[in-house]
DNA sequence: TTGACATGCAACCTTTTGGTTGCCTATTAT
DNA sequence: ATAATAGGCAACCAAAAGGTTGCATGTCAA
């Protein structure tokens, strides 16, 4: 899980998973394409992508292509937010409560 | 967003929203009590969570109470991991048959 | 009113992060 | 066969992150 948000944590990463929302299999050159950093920059996170197991990967010849897994990132919305939202109303309202007795 | 995502990378940072989830409310040195981590530290992580607006605080005299902030939690559900979810059985079944055609 | 307590500020240090350049290896196409 | 293409590896670098210590300030209680 730690290694999830440490992944997500970086814009540039985020970018790489959206472009393979856009268009799943892309290989190491094409998602390097049009940004602003070396190829072997967009190796390094999508290596750190790798080991979230954000994106999967498989050989075809001399290419590499990139998949997207999305299952860590429907288990941060399940194991981790929704625990928070369960507690939001009740959160909220203890806040109002604290907010109008500060001039106590 | 990028702060949020930021805010949530570190392990400790989560565990204070852990414990402010569970107790509302809570000074600055109750949040430090039993941590492997200097008051100091303590302080640092929370000013990135209030600059990230996932924790709010209120001065009462001399102590600062924090609160915390389930909105932002609650956006990265809607506006960022819905988006993944969205594609995911049309990414699997791509990623198979993808797998499939692997010895052309 | 003064000592104890809660927090703030600043300098400093080490490790991690995000990036680079240069070169090497494997595969494909001519 | 060999040149072009796709990717991998390693050394290096600057900046950011995460932490520490030491001291200052503001507030409360005796």
């Amino acid at each position: 899980m730690d290694e999830v948000f440490k992944a997500l944590a970086d814009a540039s990463r985020r970018s790489l998973l959206d472009r393979l929302h856009a268009r799943n299999g892309q290989t190491l050159n094409e998602l390097s394409e049009g940004l602003e950093m070396t190829r072997q920059a967009v190796t390094k996170h999508l290596v750190i992508l790798e080991e979230a197991h954000l994106v999967t990967t498989i050989r075809h010849g001399r290419e590499k292509l990139h998949y997207l897994n999305p299952v860590p990132i429907h288990q941060i919305g399940e194991r981790w937010i929704r625990k928070f939202e369960r507690g939001k109303l009740a959160a909220l309202s203890e806040l109002k409560r604290q907010l109008e007795k500060r001039d106590e």
